[in-house]
DNA sequence: CTAAATTGATTGAATTGTCAATCAATTTTA
DNA sequence: TAAAATTGATTGACAATTCAATCAATTTAG
């Protein structure tokens, strides 16, 4: 209307974002300060500076903060769910392949992260304490475990090795999530490729002559490298 | 002064404790909170209450919320190395005893309770983003790799098992901070002798002329049970 | 022009920390 | 031994702060 809106000296930042790609913006911002500043310590104020828009912005587009929270450790279920589930889609027929490629996929570098990993470990401090946390991320934990039981027991078969399946899984299991940790809290971390070799270490020692240290090694290779 | 005091409703509690041991109590009902509500929901008005005194009492004793935060994380770490530093002096002198003694350390019902694995898991949550906490657990973590390192490599020295022993380390120690995480949350919960029974599991594959599933075995005994 | 998006001030609730008063236990004095 | 004084633990009210949520005003897009 007057003309002292042409003076004003706040810049004319495009609005041309949509509305899923201004959730996707807040979301990533709240990852950055969960990261950052830890669960305790997140507050709207502080995502929606990270993100560069006014605080009230993000009540409009999730209506409380609780929902972003909620989004948030959807998002990460969901692209972490997307991202094995993908690799073992991709990954050949041969089981010892299978292990390999799930194994591999929670070290690549979408997935594997600092901002990632301490995002994580943000959320499980606090899953005990919200059922909607635990319910959401249980269901994908069993789609998860349960691939990995499955593909375990057909490598036993495969080697003639006299193990129990769901142990080895388990064990596997708590290998990758423990090498996460490390990556995380160590005062001395460790490379992701660091990370993957003691992965592959672990599963040569249950089926050696399906794994090296090195990786997956193909049934047929009877040498090892 | 008057008489109104004799008929005052106030129970007459015994104020009889002592600081230390109020200081503890106050800890005490800190870890108590801390497992039920998370620590983003862990306030000074919950603690008094658990604890059956007033807030004011807390700032009394504690500087500040903080500092009781920290005491309580202090505690906990005393308590985790006390135990397993114990159960190391109280082994025979055999590296595999030693190891055996290490692993059960950690699953006994003193140190392996929901209330403290919650707890536990509450303090990570929130660690990455607080020096101080991240200081203080990290020597007592190293001192425990350092021990369990050793063990694995005089186990390796003494059965000629071509393993690398800080691999095995690691792998080990994953496999019980993954059977803590387990047993905490909901969907599996085993029990702890079922914890400890994939954790020698573990130990088998790699040692197996010292181990069985069902724990330590002397050297001595060639034959498997 | 109309509806949706965005801002930023404001409100109300929750929480931490402070402090003066109170009270029980202990020590001192007579 | 009994009363008085002292110590320090405890309480509860209050001040200060933080933060989520609301909303009226403004801006932008279609």
């Amino acid at each position: 209307m007057t003309d002292a809106v042409k003076l004003s000296n706040v810049i004319p930042l495009a609005r041309k974002i949509s509305r899923d790609q201004r959730r996707q913006q807040l979301i990533n911002a709240t990852m950055r300060v969960l990261a950052r500043k830890g669960f305790s310590q997140t507050t709207l104020a502080n995502v929606a500076a990270e993100a560069g828009v006014s605080h009230g912005l993000v009540n409009f587009h999730f209506e409380s903060k609780e929902k972003l929270l909620t989004a948030t450790l959807l998002f990460m279920a969901d692209e972490y769910r997307q991202n094995w589930s993908s690799a073992l889609r991709d990954a050949g027929d041969a089981p010892a392949e299978k292990l390999a490629a799930l194994l591999q996929a929670d070290f690549n570098d979408v997935i594997c992260t600092p901002e990632r990993l301490a995002c994580w470990c943000s959320f499980w401090g606090e899953v005990q304490s919200r059922p909607i946390y635990q319910q959401e991320c249980a269901a994908n934990d069993d789609r998860y475990i349960h691939n990995l039981e499955q593909i375990c027991e057909s490598i036993i078969h495969d080697g003639n090795y006299g193990l129990d399946h769901v142990t080895v899984a388990r064990v596997l299991r708590f290998a990758s999530e423990g090498l996460w940790n490390d990556m995380l809290s160590m005062n001395s971390p460790y490379t992701r490729q660091e990370a993957l070799r003691t992965l592959f270490s672990t599963a040569a020692v249950f089926f050696p002559r399906h794994f090296t240290s090195d990786g997956f090694q193909s049934a047929l290779n009877i040498d090892p490298v």
